[in-house]
DNA sequence: CAAATTATGATGTGCGCACCTCATCACCGT
DNA sequence: ACGGTGATGAGGTGCGCACATCATAATTTG
């Protein structure tokens, strides 16, 4: 049983290649009546064009542009290189995709870069930050045709096609689940330093953490947030801090980098283990602090199959395809020491 | 900026196209020094065959076996149901994918089975029982030259290429990891049900349960294993019985399906959310559970990502393409009532 | 009803590759 | 110098489709 091709379509609605061809592909001079006979033909044989040969005859390559922040944060490495492995792959799927590094954090420089490369591109995936200056950029790409979508951070009120990314608000609740579920029914007070939040996602995490620990744990006490600049240096700072003014902490909640900062204020005051750590985002750091027991878990993105999954949602919208939301949804991944990758 | 063809590889090596598609696709009648010197050429102009010319010319349609269970367990429905989908994507890319349900708990006729189907198709996912006559006939398969990929469970003797699912002792210790610090403090004892210890996954993760539980929480009392044979009524009873034997009863561990029947024990004894509840698989009961706090955690395999990750690895098998591991390892997912999808 | 318009058919081209045949050429041992 | 052998070149074919052109048929319009 061979696969259907285009000839079988037509020969079965009555029409030729040529005809067949123009009304499966939107093209013009079909009479409405014709297209109709040949669309419920294809149905009926559940036609569906061979994708090679139709990549082969278009032979078109489209243009794709990750926009990621300037700067050496660990898991934006990461998510560098996942990129780079991804446009190794859609090189064969037809997409070049190029990486460019932009100072994400000041919206004018990033929307007037936008601007810039939009000509050059089918598509762009831009960990984006909310201002309106990137909301304007972005909503001028779209209606120039370009298709666009934010990586790990959102701008919801603009056009972009597509999110990729974590729901943060869910993610800080189940970091508050399970610091608070771990702290179980001792009493103290738990300390949270966020890296700043003027950033949406930090902000949003905080948020969902305070609320689900106020639920699973109403008889702790929320000290006031930190902000560690996701600098190893001032997270330690801030960590010192907290142990000074509650001597009687019992958990720590890092939102954004410099663990190993916090690490080392801990392990000075001898509290490392003792102290329930938790953080975001899987790294060489966070995984070696899992181990020793230093981090009791980390709820994590994962940068590999945000790349791909960006990928491949802006290679359907460009193909007019359908997106399998199942596959693209990025999970919040929760690990304690023994589930590590 | 074009792709490079395997012409321009023939031109820069100084060779013809035949003798260039000759030594790429390791046909005779190439001397060594040639093909080195084509092989050179095309790592200079870092030359990838176009997938679809390739696809097209070769004309080629794989075919896939999915081997499942009979029988309605919630989990071996998402699963099947992720095969279909499966099926509906895999079939552009050239690959005919078919569900077969077979009797996997018995050894001999799963292996008859896979022995019949045998010549049918290029490669096979089976949910394998660990049994000799089913490892003999994986080998015979393998030997044959067609693709194996054992599915959810393995059978890590035989010659099976890959195997798609969980570290399932890795996945117990999570379970036991998390128990023992949602449980904290506590005294008391912790009950374990399994479907039957006869399935090598179960009696992996408990395994993995009691190593992870002695090293967090060393003063908890583990209760004999029960086994409730995936069945609703029986887990019911074995957890009736726990109660009863033990009621100090602190901690609920529930390797297999039935998890209604130990909600429906808890919740007769008036036990439900204060007891810790961990158990496997994200099903419509065990998210209604997390919700209403009668789960602490769930400890989960994406059904999709296997169905898709089996048909991936078998494509690329039979391909003779390169794996990406990362996006193949399947995780060890952790669900708390936050991080539901 | 003729002319203008539109729908359709017939036919061809090329995408990049796999795979095939046949001719040629270099090199081998005898 | 001979035939035998293997390496290489030259060229062709077809995969299924997108897209183009031109001729012809059907339909609409003034």
């Amino acid at each position: 049983m061979t696969r259907r091709t285009l000839e079988d379509v037509a020969r079965a609605a009555g029409v030729s290649l040529a005809t067949a061809d123009r009304a499966l592909n939107g093209r013009p001079g079909v009479r409405e009546q014709t297209r109709r006979k040949i669309e419920n033909a294809a149905q009926r044989l559940s036609y569906r064009p061979d994708r090679a040969a139709a990549a082969l005859a278009r032979g078109q390559r489209w243009r794709f542009c990750f926009v990621l922040p300037l700067g050496d944060n660990v898991f934006m490495s990461q998510l560098a290189e996942a990129v780079r492995e991804t446009a190794a792959w859609m090189a064969e799927e037809r997409a070049d995709i190029e990486l460019v590094h932009v100072d994400v954090f000041d919206g004018p420089v990033l929307a007037h870069e936008l601007a810039r490369l939009g000509p050059d591109y089918d598509g762009f995936a831009v960990v984006a930050l909310d201002h309106p200056a990137v909301r304007e950029a972005i909503d001028a790409l779209v209606l120039a045709g370009r298709h666009v979508v934010t990586l790990v951070s959102d701008v919801p009120t603009s056009r972009r096609h597509h999110y990729v990314g974590l729901a943060n608000f869910a993610a800080g609740r189940t970091a508050g689940t399970l610091l608070g579920r771990f702290v179980g029914a001792r009493l103290g007070a738990v300390g949270v330093i966020a890296g700043s939040l003027a950033l949406r996602d930090h902000a949003e995490r905080l948020a969902g953490f305070v609320q689900a620990l106020s639920e699973v744990a109403p008889h702790l006490d929320v000290a006031a947030t930190r902000e560690g600049r996701d600098d190893r240096e001032r997270t330690r700072e801030a960590t010192e801090d907290l142990l000074n003014a509650h001597p009687g902490l019992i958990g720590l909640y890092v939102i954004g980098a410099g663990k190993r900062g916090a690490v080392a204020a801990l392990e000075t005051a001898r509290r490392a283990g003792d102290i329930v750590f938790v953080g975001h985002e899987l790294t060489p750091d966070t995984r070696r602090f899992l181990l020793s027991g230093t981090m009791a878990a980390v709820v994590n993105q994962d940068a590999g199959h945000e790349a791909r999954s960006a990928a491949r949602v802006l290679l359907a919208y460009c193909e007019d395809r359908a997106i399998n939301a199942a596959q693209e949804r990025i999970r919040i991944d929760v690990f304690v020491k023994d589930n590590l990758p």
